[in-house]
DNA sequence: GTGACATATAAGTCTGACTTTTTGTTCCCG
DNA sequence: CGGGAACAAAAAGTCAGACTTATATGTCAC
């Protein structure tokens, strides 16, 4: 959770990113390095790397004679953490967090498939620890220590599947469940149908059988979609 | 398919970038800013620039009173285009190509699903004529004409799901299908049970049957798949 | 050995001058 | 009146140099 704001450009960044990626800047919008510079009291060259990093994350393209120009949302690199934390704090969270979670419900059953054939004797110990770690907080609204524990044990099979893409998308994972409990309020307990899940899982994994693995993860991600469908519709 | 060389600073990048992510300087590695600029015969807020785009990608980590330090890989953002770009155009390609590949064939089932459900008219219509083109390109030696039409195929579907995380890929599944036809030499024409998939692929979102388009894509990027076993054991 | 303090180092910042590219205008000629 | 060439302006790009700040490391007293 690296807030990143090291540095002049870093807190320039930080007013930006979220400024553009929330659309106050409609594409096409032009902007002046210049301008920007006086606006932040930062010199040109400190303005000038935060509009480099801006455009590294497709989010601005810079040309000469013209200015900086926003660019359409459809060529931002939605991937980027930075980019992926500046939407989730903006307007269009729920939009965010739905594509997120779609992604999800792609990645993570293929994932759990590979990691029942891939994971080490030491991530199914991980696995099953964070399972238990599930049920115990899974009553009497300890929801933050259940969340640790599920942020935890999504984190073992993303990284167990041994393919480095869906080992990435932990920090993405923890970002929507972190904000499922917090944001977006949750009184009550988690589903137990859902920690069961996650108990099988572990078990399913544990003992290599592949199909299962993707079968209950199937069934853990279509929850969460459901659960989405209740809060926004 | 943007080369990105524009301007100093992006020259720069063009051969640092691969260098790293080709493994060159070590996890841990230090690199001092002002050497930098010297060996590449750049000012120093150049190359200051450059690392700032660096360190965006989490390839690099710039503190003070140490110097530019190479992060450990598992640390990179594998999702940025260009370290996609050059980690193809490095040394562990194959072991790229498979990651990709196995992410393509988590995402693009789940995609095409989507895609039977929400495609517009107007999309049912592109995907039919990139299938006929398919047919048209897949017997003759006509890889390069097969290869657009493929690639405009799978762009579509992704698009069409209505997800911008799966639409952003389009440019990976491009790089993908693109290095299979020309790096991984591909003497003769493509199989055709794969062009009937398409075919039928696009039939099944025009009629919307979203299960049926799931399960073509699957045994489409199982095909995938399976050519890369072949290829590279 | 441990703590406080001094020092060296490399990134970070600012400024001002200059260069280069690109756009839009003007003006001349067909 | 239209089209093309020359021109001017604007904004990013580049560079060099001086200065600031954080911090790792070494030193010394205790």
């Amino acid at each position: 959770m690296t807030t990143g704001g090291r540095g002049l450009h870093g807190h320039v960044l930080e007013t930006l990113g979220p400024a553009i990626t929330a659309g106050d800047y409609p594409p096409g919008s032009v902007l002046r390095t210049d301008e920007l510079a006086q606006r932040f009291e930062v010199s040109r060259s400190v303005m000038r790397e935060a509009v480099r990093v801006l455009e590294s994350m497709y989010l601005v393209e810079s040309r000469r004679r013209v200015g900086v120009t926003v660019r359409p949302k459809a060529e931002w690199n939605v991937y980027d953490p930075q980019v992926i934390r500046w939407r989730l704090a903006g307007a269009d969270r729920p939009h965010q967090l739905r594509s997120l979670t779609v992604l999800r419900s792609a990645i993570e059953p293929v994932a759990a498939g590979l990691a029942a054939r891939h994971a080490t004797a030491e991530q199914c110990a991980e696995l099953t620890e964070c399972a238990l770690g599930m049920v115990a907080t899974s009553r009497g609204h300890q929801l933050e220590g259940y969340l640790v524990h599920d942020v935890a044990f999504h984190r073992v099979i993303l990284k167990a599947s041994g393919n480095e893409m869906f080992a990435r998308l932990g920090d993405v994972v923890a970002e929507v469940l972190s904000g499922r409990t917090h944001h977006d309020v949750m009184f009550e307990d988690p589903d137990p149908a859902a920690v069961t899940l996650h108990v099988q899982l572990a078990e399913a994994v544990r003992e290599g059988d592949a199909e299962r693995a993707e079968r209950l993860t199937r069934e853990i991600t279509a929850g969460a979609l459901q659960e989405l469908d209740v809060l926004a519709p």
